[in-house]
DNA sequence: CGTCAAGTTGAAACAGGTCAAATACCGTGG
DNA sequence: CCACGGTATTTGACCTGTTTCAACTTGACG
């Protein structure tokens, strides 16, 4: 029953008690384990199923002919890798595992009768492959305009605030199992620039960062100093209205702030 | 009956005499013109119908708080905005003509008559859709990890094999109507550092530009000097292998070469 | 307690940015 | 057909954020 992608579409739409039945024997269909630095899907394979993390950290990325990689975006749990992907013949990018991990396989069958039979799922499955383009827009405008304190500060925002609305986070604190490679690889930065900027960005208090465990003291402060802007993530929605009538918290945390 | 987009997604799939009269008949529904700089909408807004560019171009786009503009993506003739963005309540980003423009809305009701009635064309859409997601994922690993000169090759190519797609190069020449500081802004580099750059770009020969009017006398050599790969832009599709079959060739350019 | 990956540091080099001015281009009105 | 004004392109000199390279330290784990 307990089910991060429940927690998440509820930011967008009420689910009924089937719908969330639903999302939760899909859930348990073909789970399935990688170790930390395995493939889940290879650029050039076929795509079969879409893949919903359960556990774990994972990210897409791509791999020029000389070796420099990109991490083109991360996966936390909850995440669904590619709704329509059957679509096409191949993989134009690799998912590979970030941490050990494990995903449930859903069949391309299974997803066409979730979407026949209810819309209401259909629907916020929409809203999640629109926020999950939104990210990608952003990460473009990242790479493009912001500096590397800013980069780094803006992807540790969202990412925290991906993981709040999965009920990641334990206050203003959550794991992060990534290595500062990967970070570099993300951000299209090398590891020793990051190695010194996050230390700026620990020099002004805005984060902490022990081993895999990140601190946010103040989120707007960071959010601030990294022109960061929620908008993107498109979290003021019909989910949070409901709430919001109903006096009714939602169970994991919230996107959005004040009104 | 002459339609870019109908060239485009019959990349993709064979498309039926009464499927191209729908998409012939949305082309002619509301027709809509901007000049150069106008918005067709702004971040903020609710968005209301897809647009589909009939003529000009157009890009999306963000600002930063201090001015700092990132060109997200750039629309063509034949593209169509954003299928399904009606599910969110609010742009998050803005949608510009950079040439005077011509481009019709579809509402949410044709499309939904069109997505429920018209299979083959709903297939289509979903490609096409993909196949833009695709190119926003490419931007990332562009901007992250391509030097300035590849970076703008890597463009050039791109905005190059999309018009071949659509028709509109004439052998290895097309229009590219376009500021140095558009340029700019999509690449994530100054005016000044485009500019030195497509001197460069020219100088090796791999482009010419005079004005607004690009030739690529060596499409293949500016590839492989801007590590670009066709794989992303998903054109060995079905489309392709039906026309193959047919030995019936496309009439609008086509995207794959080889085998 | 050894080993291997991850993180940290310093010095030097460079890609690309900044600033500011010059030149070319283009549509418009006289 | 030319002069004008505004935008786009080009150039030069200088500056800086980020990279490169190479070594050193710390940490995790069997």
């Amino acid at each position: 029953m307990h089910n991060l992608l429940i927690n998440k579409l509820e930011q967008f739409t009420r689910l009924s008690a089937e719908d969330k039945q639903v999302l939760a024997d899909v859930a348990q269909g073909r789970v399935r384990v990688r170790g930390a630095r395995e493939d889940l899907i290879r650029e050039g394979d076929k795509p079969t199923d879409v893949n919903l993390i359960l556990e774990g950290w994972a990210c897409r990325y791509k791999i020029l002919p000389d070796g420099r990689r990109q991490i083109i975006s991360f996966f936390v749990p909850g995440d669904l890798c590619d709704l329509h992907v059957f679509v096409l013949r191949a993989m134009d990018h690799s998912i590979g595992a970030l941490t050990p991990i494990t995903f449930a396989e859903i069949s391309r069958e299974t997803l066409r009768d979730i979407m026949s039979n209810h819309p209401r799922i259909t629907e916020a499955l929409w809203w999640d492959t629109l926020v999950t383009a939104a990210i990608q827009r952003e990460w473009t405008v990242n790479l493009g305009q912001r500096s590397a304190f800013e980069r780094l500060g803006h992807l540790l925002c969202e990412l925290f605030i991906r993981l709040q609305a999965v009920g990641l986070t334990q206050g203003n604190a959550c794991e992060l199992p990534v290595t500062q490679t990967e970070l570099a690889d993300a951000t299209g930065l090398t590891t020793v620039h990051v190695n010194r900027t996050l230390q700026e960005l620990r020099g002004k208090g805005l984060i902490k960062l022990h081993g895999k465990h990140l601190t946010v003291p103040d989120l707007e402060a960071l959010e601030t100093a990294s022109v960061f802007n929620l908008s993107y993530l498109h979290a003021d929605h019909e989910g949070r209205a409901l709430d919001a009538r109903n006096g009714e918290a939602g169970s994991a945390g919230q996107w959005s702030r004040g009104a």
